[in-house]
DNA sequence: GTTGAGCGTT
């Protein structure tokens, strides 16, 4: 058991991995460690990011080395807005936390009633979603675990609502061939709109201010 | 350029 004080890398179990969902897609980990790293002692922020786009998910992983600390980021940066989105900083179904965390999900399965009329997958995922969308093969050559697929098919979703409805505007611009005038104006450089005004946004510096206040 | 329920890399 004594391994000359030699632990190695810190361990999952001995740390304390937080979720924090409801993250702008453009936030990075720095903005996040500025935030947590006042709470407690932050051990390292991991932001998952798509296997194909490369973008971020909306979600990252704080972990934390104490529980108190870990906690208390959860009860002050939980509902904070960061970037513009309220997040929601909750424990990670991870390590030690997987074991006693309840928040946001039971993890446990003593609330399956088994004489009841289970409820199977009420909703069947094909192949075929991803090939209607116009998906390579190559993709679903694949053998991907369900719960990769189920999260790729909710990411899909909102791509698909964004090419759909990008599709038929562009649609009912063709068909229409004459242009209302309003679209003319638009798209003309001689009206001058605010949408393309100068964006000189000014710099305004961060106020560090104690969000996690010292016991 | 967009979108918004959820659980992750070495």
């Amino acid at each position: 058991m004594s391994r000359l004080g030699r632990y190695g890398p810190p361990a999952v179990r001995d740390s304390y991995s937080l979720l924090v969902l409801n993250v702008s897609f453009r936030t990075t980990a720095d903005d996040l460690l500025a935030l947590f790293d006042r709470c407690g002692e932050v051990l390292d922020i991991r932001i998952p990011r798509d296997r194909r786009t490369g973008d971020s998910r909306g979600f990252a992983f704080v972990r934390y080395k104490y529980e108190d600390e870990a906690q208390k980021a959860v009860d002050k940066l939980d509902g904070r807005t960061v970037d513009g989105r309220d997040i929601m900083v909750q424990f990670a179904k991870y390590g030690p936390n997987a074991e006693r965390i309840h928040k946001g999900r039971i993890v446990e399965e003593i609330s399956k009633p088994k004489g009841r009329s289970r409820s199977p997958s009420p909703k069947r995922r094909y192949r075929a979603d991803y090939r209607d969308r116009g998906y390579r093969d190559d993709y679903r050559d694949r053998h991907y675990p369900d719960d990769y697929q189920d999260r790729e098919y909710r990411r899909s979703r909102s791509i698909e609502r964004y090419e759909r409805e990008r599709y038929q505007e562009k649609g009912y611009r063709r068909r229409s061939r004459s242009i209302s005038p309003d679209y003319d104006r638009r798209h003309r450089k001689n009206g001058s709109y605010s949408l393309t005004a100068s964006p000189s946004r000014p710099r305004d510096e961060r106020s560090p201010r104690s969000r996690c206040p010292s016991t």
